[in-house]
DNA sequence: TCAATATTTCCACATTTATTGAATCATGGG
DNA sequence: CCCATGATTCAATAAATGTGGAAATATTGA
């Protein structure tokens, strides 16, 4: 993972209604929720909804799949696997975020 | 660590020439860097990389001491670590980032 | 004290991001 | 085919963010 899609998963997350949500997709699994669900329990609007489940999906972070009706979003955990391993071998000094010398 | 400061931590690194000075901070290790190296070494101008070192500040991300005419940068270890401590545990399933169920 | 250096603050400006209601699109049931 | 439902797109607007030159603020050495 490089710098391009980094900058843009963490712009994806420096978002307190898109961490909600995402937080909210991490604890529901795989099977994900639906967007619907996602609005009502962030507490925003579906078109604001709508605006940040694009920006998590164009980050990577989230998959989503119809289902009848529902669109179903899902955490995308290999995604945020590699955020997390590009800051610990980047941003710090490799597995312990421990001073370098 | 709660929300807010995880937000604007993350807020904090979701830019290129702020990702750029923290990474050269962390390799530069606990002596730091002062404000002019950094801003010629990640290429802007230093009312601009003021501004960014000034965000990172903000987000407790990294500290600063003046040294005669220099002020230093330096980045701080333990705030990166506790940055990565919270996604591994909110927004991913406990250490490592795999699927709840 | 004066000049040189390192950095920040101020300011104006451009760009990006976030917010929502309304309109539109897709799906499925009757 | 029509209607209800779930979601996205659009458009207008507001707010936040990034940029960089010029001025202001420390610090040091001569």
């Amino acid at each position: 993972m490089k710098a391009g899609p980094i900058i843009r998963a963490l712009g994806a997350l420096a978002q307190e209604h898109r961490l909600a949500a995402f937080r909210l997709l991490v604890q529901a699994g795989p099977d994900g929720m639906p967007a619907g669900a996602l609005a009502e329990a962030v507490g925003v609007p579906g078109s604001s909804m709508s605006f940040h489940l694009a920006q998590l999906a164009h980050a990577g972070l989230v998959t989503q799949r119809r289902q009848s009706r529902s669109i179903i979003y899902a955490a995308d955990y290999a995604a945020m696997n590699g955020l997390i391993a590009y800051l610990m071998e980047n941003c710090c000094d490799g597995d312990e975020c421990a001073p370098s010398r």
